[in-house]
DNA sequence: GAAAATTTGTTCGTATGTATC
DNA sequence: CGATACATACGAACAAATTTT
């Protein structure tokens, strides 16, 4: 209920105090769901007022640590996962570096073969399930670029997924959210047949089982899509 | 100077109507080192309380988005690229994930064979000599474990940035930053030697400008890493 | 180097909207 | 539906830090 003793602070940004120490109680194994308290709570046992203490919670919340609820039985929590704020991060610092399109598809050729040959080797029938959902989402808006060009990207993600490794997962869901952008206007009907074609096969050999085939299918796809774009900044 | 204008804002959490312009305007070009203006102008401009500012104004600063400083001439400013806060919040969704150590490496499987080959390809002088000084700080503490750990990931990080791919090399940070912990109490002076002498071939490779042996030699040697590591949670 | 100006950091008090009981 | 618990938001003020004068 509330084990945990938060120490007295005082110091530059006081706020950063109170942030240290309830980071440290998360990393020190609070699971999610556990209960913080409200913030007129926190702010009398930090012996902060009340502002103070909403300034450290928009950036633990920020940080993806807590989740804040109004209401009775409201207050603060510790946060469910959400690959949104990471991939967030990811994105806001790829930006800020001024990576560029050529450098994230790159990166894909060196993740997206493995993570097919993983899926090929282990993905569930749920997974497979969610793998073919994506194929034919995108040819339903064959005709839309931007719509396909999404849901193409979709497909990817699934076969991640379907990895079963969280950490490439999280990593390739980054990739595609900062490059989707540039994608777009280069979906035309044409192409979007053959990526469709290709994706069928990939997802064929995955299950199959066929872990070179499916290894080699993504990484001459992979390859084919970074020689179809030309060198351009990302952002 | 203020070219960008911000719409007057009313929702639920207004703040989060605050940080999704912002957030536009950032990734809409505006530039590391970028003025926004003060608290106090901001919370005119966009009709509200400063204390509504702040709240957004913690935020951005914690995803990375934007930098605060007190004082004449203090105020926001959109941030320069930090790559401690990706770090930071890959870590808080690893450990939310309960990602296993196996899947941390699993992934730099994927990534580091690519790595070491677009180094030999690419890598300028000053790359190489950064990496070269990472085997000999690492050969100078190898009878100290946690040491010894930390300069010898600082290897593959520089192989990293050698292959000047920044998304890459972004990851791979991420990636070597939460494993650290897990690896250092494995790394005893036998092992220590060995793994300074296939740096050692590795970085020769690379120097050569061999790619295919860069390659290989970089995917046996994490592969070895692997193998030597149990499946263990990474937290 | 000291004083003034600027700007965030922090506090208190209060009102309002919203979710739970 | 009313009472309660809680975050959200506003305003006014002073403290502390930093730059300019």
């Amino acid at each position: 209920m509330e084990e945990t003793t938060w120490r007295p602070v005082r110091g530059t940004r006081v706020s950063e105090e109170v942030i240290e120490q309830i980071r440290e109680a998360f990393f020190g194994g609070l699971q999610p769901g556990d209960w913080l308290g409200t913030e007129t709570e926190l702010a009398e046992r930090f012996g902060v007022s009340r502002i103070t203490i909403r300034d450290a919670v928009r950036t633990l919340e920020a940080r993806g640590i807590v989740d804040v609820k109004v209401g009775a039985r409201g207050g603060l929590r510790i946060a469910e996962a959400d690959q949104d704020r990471f991939i967030d991060a990811l994105a806001v610092q790829l930006h800020l570096l001024g990576v560029t399109f050529t450098e994230v598809i790159e990166a894909q050729c060196a993740i997206e073969p493995l993570t097919a040959s993983m899926a090929a080797r282990q993905a569930t029938d749920e997974q497979l399930r969610r793998v073919a959902a994506t194929i034919t989402a995108a040819n339903e808006v064959i005709g839309d670029p931007a719509a396909f060009t999404e849901r193409s990207l979709d497909f990817h993600i699934a076969v991640a997924e379907a990895s079963g490794n969280r950490a490439l997962h999280a990593t390739l869901i980054a990739f595609t959210t900062v490059q989707k952008p540039k994608m777009a206007p280069r979906a035309n009907e044409r192409r979007a047949r053959r990526v469709v074609k290709i994706h069928e096969e990939i997802y064929q050999a995955i299950a199959d089982g066929d872990e070179e085939r499916a290894r080699t299918l993504m990484d001459d796809h992979v390859r084919s899509v970074r020689r179809e774009h030309p060198e351009t900044p990302l952002l």
